[in-house]
Parts: structure tokens; sequence; C-alpha cells
DNA sequence: AGACTTAATTGAACAATGTTCAGGAGATTG
DNA sequence: CAATCTCCTGAACATTGTTCAATTAAGTCT
């Protein structure tokens, strides 16, 4: 086995046992010493494959990242029976839905990515932005259905935006900070709402006027 | 000086550091030895106030909600030489951009609300949810015009849903993870935002068909 | 006022952590 | 086999939050 391969192996070992930490224990319980002993390795050891434990994370997030990607493709492809929804509402509704569903099951790993403030000076990956535009993307399908007179920018924008208002009621919704929220009442919230704004963005777009302060 | 107004003035005192501390260098800057150093007091004094220092970021949190709420109640009042905006949508765009020109205005503060998790075990304060649910109420009357057969449990989930789908978009727009977004496009996509979302609602709550996954 | 008791406050010591780097172990070469 | 070089180790360091024995201050009684 090469160096290059024990590296590569090490790294891959590194992050599946950290991914696992979080998982269970959250970011809080991502200690370098523990990962070094699950992994077998010195705890210096960790240091010749990542610059610290932020990059560590920041693979692991990737990760999550991907597995999140993967999570909507596959509501968008199986879809309860229905094999093609064409309402671009509906479409959009599946989206959060699957969104939703992944922060609940894997609310520690999801929290990581949001959590995780970066040292000051340092910069994301770009692959790490990559995959989050990727995810933003699946939002602008529906969206050009729904406003095809957007130009390719603006639905972009658009669609980050739409993201990131089901990021927050998901977001806030699973916060412990804030007063519990039945499980079922959240999804009903997220749906309806969902639904609801793609009507107005519907009718918006047919005659746009805009109201701004 | 009784020793319950010295334990006040020390504890106030703590707060006024560390607030000033986050606000500079964020959550992550808050040291305890800086902050007995910047009081004039030991290190141990801390503890004699706060059980720890979880205690003293909650009560900067407390300050921050506060002087959200005051941000928002004065951007209802003032409201540019316009003494009386009837329009619900139009409210609510004005309480959205509230909330966006606090984060803007003080963005490590406003960060520290949502990027502080607590030690596991324990629970936010009961002021603290007090505080919360006050911001969810600002949110109410202008929903309460917009879909008036709506329940007041109803009316409060909704508010809810409402406030974290602005605090999703002015959370990810500031968020350093993505990429940046200019702060007029921000502005401009939350204000459009909301008012689609008002517009929806109005038509939504005059013949509620519900669609649910 | 002075001696004694009680309470409040201190900051050195502790434990837990991320990170570094002098040195050792093992491979490669002459 | 010695010399050299590369890779890896884990003890040592710096920085944290937190505690608690020791010290200082406050109060009380005669």
């Amino acid at each position: 086995m090469s160096k290059a391969d024990r590296h590569l192996a090490l790294r891959e070992s590194l992050i599946a046992i950290a991914q696992a930490t979080v998982a269970t224990h959250g970011l809080a319980g991502l200690k370098a010493r523990e990962v070094a002993r699950a992994a077998g390795c010195a705890l210096g050891a960790i240091y010749l494959v990542f610059p610290d434990l932020d990059a560590l994370i920041l693979a692991v997030n990737d990760r999550t990242l991907s597995a999140i990607d993967a999570a909507i493709c596959a509501s968008l492809d199986c879809e309860d029976a229905a094999p093609s929804e064409t309402d671009p509402g509906r479409q959009l509704v599946v989206l959060s839905c699957a969104y939703l569903d992944y922060a609940l099951a894997h609310p520690r790993l999801w929290a990581a990515l949001f959590n995780h403030t970066l040292s000051p000076g340092e910069s994301v990956p770009d692959e790490y932005r990559a995959h989050q535009a990727h995810l933003f993307s699946y939002v602008e399908a529906p969206l050009s259905v729904l406003c095809p007179s957007l130009e390719a920018a603006e639905r972009a924008l658009a669609a980050r935006t739409l993201f990131s208002a089901v990021h927050g009621i998901v977001s806030l919704g699973v916060d412990q900070k804030l007063s519990p929220i039945p499980v079922q009442d959240l999804r009903n919230q997220l749906a309806d709402f969902v639904q609801v704004t793609a009507a107005g963005l519907r009718h918006a777009c047919l005659q746009p006027t805009r109201n701004r302060p």
C-alpha cells in the first residue's frame, strides 16, 4: 500500500468516524483524541490529513450535503405512487418535506451544517459551494414553471430565497430554544406555507407589481 | 452598598462587557478571563453571579431579543412619513425589513442568538421564551387582518411559520458559508417574498383548500 | 474597641481540549 | 551493515471553563 493510499484510507476512516460521532453526539462531541483512538492512529496523525479539526468538520458537512441531495433526489423520483407530479406547487412541497424529513432523521448532522462557524480568515472550499448551489437548483425547475418570465439570474436568486425560507421553517421548527412544536403540525405548516407561497408566486408573476418600502 | 446591590451591579457589568465582546468578536471571542479582567473582578467571581458562561450568554441573548423587539416596534411606529400603514402585506414587509436591518447592523449579536447551542439537559429560562413569543406576536396582527377566519392557535402557529421563513431568508442571506449576496438584492428578495406570501395567504384564506402530501 | 464568628471573594490549581514538533521506528540506499 | 531519509508518534504546550481551599472583609457580641 503506497503512501498516498494510506493517506486516503486514513482520511476516509477519520471522516467516517467523525460523521458517526457528530451524528450521535453533535458537533461539540467531536474530540481529536476520541477520533484518533477510534481510528487507531496517533493524535498527531489527524494533522497529517487535515490542517485542523475544522477541515474535518467541513468534510463531514460535505458528506451531509451529498446525503441531503440524494434524499431530495429520491423524493422526486419515487413520489408516492404518482409517477409524474407535474404541478410545480406540489413539487415544491415534496422538496420541502424531503428537506424536513432529513433534518428530523439526522438532526445533529443537519445542525452541524449551520452551527459550525468557520474560523476568521478561512473560506469554504469550492466543492462545498457547488453542493449548496446544486441543492438550490432543485428549486429552480418548479420555479421556472411557476414563473416562466424570470431571467436565469432572477430565478437563481428566487430559488435561493425560497430555499432559505423553507430552511428557516425547518430550522426554527427543530430548534431546542423555541417552544417545541409537534412534528405533524410542523409538517402541515411547512406544506401549507410552500403551497401558499407557490400560489402567490404564480399569481405575482402574471402581473409583476413590486411593492418595496 | 448591600450584598444584593453589589451582586446586581457586578451582574450588570458582566453582561455589558460580554455583550460588547460578543458584538465585536462573536461568541467564540468570549473568554472568562477576559470578562473578569474587564469587569475588574476575580475569575471566580463570575461564578458567584452565573452558574456558567452559558448563563451569561443567555443573558446577553436576552438583551439582544429586547433590542430586536425595540427595533421592530420603532419600525412600526415611525413608518416613513406614512403614519398609518393599513395594508397588512406592507406591514409584514416593514416588520421583515426591520428584522433584516437589525441582523445587518449587529451581525454577531444576532448570530449569537442562533449559534449558541445550550448544554444537554439545560433548558432556556421562561423569560427568554416570553421574549420570543412577543416577537411572534408582531406578526399576528397583520396576519389576523389577512386571514380573519383563523383560530387563535392556528394564527399563532402561522405567525411562527412566517417568522421562521423570514428568519431563514435573513439567516442564509448573511451566512458566510453561502455565496455572498448584495445587501440590496437581499432586501428586495425579502420584501418581494413577504409581499408574495401575504398575497398568497389572503387568497388562500378565502378558499381554504389544503393540499398536503 | 477588640476578639470572635460568619460570609464573601480570591486566584492558584485542575481537567479537558486543539495543536505542535523533537525524536523514534522503519524503509531505502550505498 | 551503516547511513540516510521518510513517516509517524505521543509527550509537551497553550488555552480554555470550572472549582474550592485559603484569605480577606463584614458583622456581632461583650
